[in-house]
DNA sequence: ATGAAAGCGCTAACAG
DNA sequence: CTGTTAGCGCTTTCAT
């Protein structure tokens, strides 16, 4: 089967191919007599137009991309989810490339990007991020972005993020009124700016039930599973060890079991532990897990939509356009 | 900051467009100087050639497509890292495409990549994907397609699979010699070949050791987790209720788990369960889950090798390029 | 070693 | 209402 394009048509039409085109974009200069036809045409020799080529004519890739770290975690593919869901009723398709929490392989993608194949950009940072002119390139290359979750406070531009601070806020004092007193962090990076939020959030809740804050119960978690078990064993081993956790990120939930079960820690009678995940497994946990939840398919969804108001509506500016969503504390066993 | 095209370069350089071009494809007909100045002046202007102006003059577009169920899916996302990790080194894109197990969005995500948006096509079929002919549609069109996890046994074209009949014996096997007698079959289709293979193995390994198949122990669950649940409840609460169980599928693990607790059952003193499941959080599950784990990582990588191959050479033919990879029994304590 | 020109498939002025 | 034509950015003969 050859391909068909839209010359082939036009000559089985007996149209110019023009006619066609404006016929198959539904113009108000055809006469519904001849759309039938060729649409009925279009159909029967199984025409699919080729997308690019009418990109290159000045329209769109009807491609958007989504750059995040990694697919393996349950945040970005609901985040995904909620992207798609959007993108579909808009024709769009999602083009997903993973940083790997690299920021070379974050620049080269975003570089890439400016040579059109997208026509705009859905974006939470790789931990490794601290600089952002490779963002501002982009945008100053008249490419929408959007940030979702983890944004660059330096870019101006939409951003789609959740209480941060409020929710490590929040997590902290429950665990406080659960009687925890040395209560430890596990961040993920120095520079994100979600994890300093989320540091912040747990450093004034201590600060205001008059907790003296502890470097040693603060921790930097890496990228290596292996070596971010040997940490929270560490931190678990120590003298005046913590009776408390959060970890402000949903991968530190396998290393953080995994170190209670082989020091044979009871939770949550001797630590009480809160992760920030979207985990539907965290209620099959045992004990289930007290989680920081986003509402990671709105967030895609949202972010999706603001994009699309932006690609729809070149007058429409995405800066100042930024949405705090509330993340929700789901008490569970871990921490009871 | 404009976009910068071709011609720009050209113009800067005092160069003709085709020289230009043949610059910046490292043309034997170019002297050593004139591309050196030509990649020079491209990197100071920050020149992003166009992807799909390239794919217009009858080259690729340099994406593939991904066609699969779901991304909220640790087979799947680990998968699209495998598959990530060699389009990367290729050059390539990757463009998710999400079914949500419908036909007619896997058929309509098929039809629109016949018109070029793709270059080759990696699938995993839907579970309500009963005929073929939108796949056998899109070959016919040129474009090569590789089928991985869940294919279609009337296409002729290359498959990655896994050992379904075999894992799922060995589970069954596994299972018995445990001291499970009565032991429940939860599929999740029963067009899909992997399912059914599944299912096959389990059957077989009855037989093989003289436990007589009982229809009441084997269950289609659905796409909706709710529903599962209480399928899987009233599994476990009739008369003779089952002392072992596997999931052909990993969403089924919460379902299962949540069921046991709600009733109070004892895993695995009075249920012994085996899921087929990626979920690192297996581990950390109480009592740690057995699976049955596939190399997903490694599927998608030589899916996406296997692609390559055919895009990279014509004469390549997919059809009979199968493979079949093992699974691996990993034992934990939910079968003990 | 370099350049002119055609054309990939499509859309959009502009004419008729 | 329909057709002619130019051109999007790029590669590729075919000259020079």
């Amino acid at each position: 089967m050859k391909h068909i394009n839209i010359k082939d048509l036009a000559l089985e039409l007996n149209l110019s191919v023009s006619t066609v085109s404006k016929a198959l974009n539904d113009s108000y200069e055809i006469s519904e007599e001849t759309k039938n036809r060729v649409l009925e045409t279009a159909a029967r020799l199984n025409y699919v137009p080729n997308p690019y080529a009418s990109s290159l004519r000045g329209r769109k890739s009807k491609n958007i991309g989504v750059v995040i770290p990694e697919v393996a975690d349950s945040f970005f593919s609901l985040a995904i989810n909620g992207i798609e869901s959007v993108a579909k009723t808009k024709g769009y398709h999602v083009l997903i490339c993973l940083t790997h929490e690299s920021f070379e392989n974050e620049r080269t993608i975003l570089k890439e990007f400016q040579g059109g194949r997208v026509d705009g950009v859905l974006l939470s940072v790789s931990t490794e991020t601290t600089q952002c002119d490779h963002i501002n390139d982009l945008i100053a290359n008249g490419l929408p972005l959007v940030f979702f979750d983890r944004a660059c406070d330096e870019v101006e531009t939409a951003k789609i993020t959740t209480d941060d601070f409020e929710s490590a806020y929040k997590a902290t004092t429950h665990l406080i009124q659960q009687k925890a007193d040395r209560i430890a962090f596990l961040s993920i990076s120095k520079s994100l700016s979600i994890s300093n939020k989320r540091l912040e959030g747990y450093l004034k809740a201590l600060e205001d039930h008059d907790i003296k804050a502890d470097q040693k119960y603060i921790i930097d978690c890496s990228n290596d599973a292996e070596q971010n078990y040997l940490l929270i064993k560490k931190l678990l081993q120590q003298k005046n060890k913590p009776n408390g956790i959060i970890a402000s990120v949903e991968k530190l939930t396998t290393p953080i079991y995994t170190a209670c079960k082989d020091l044979e820690m009871k939770v949550p009678e001797e630590l009480k532990i809160v992760c920030f995940s979207n985990l539907e497994i965290a209620t099959i946990l045992n004990p289930s897990l007290t989680t920081i939840t986003q509402p990671a398919f709105e967030m895609g969804k949202m972010a999706a939509t603001l994009l699309f108001k932006a690609l729809e509506n070149r007058n429409f500016s995405l800066v100042k356009e930024d949405f705090m969503i509330q993340s929700a504390l789901v008490v569970r066993d871990s921490s009871g």
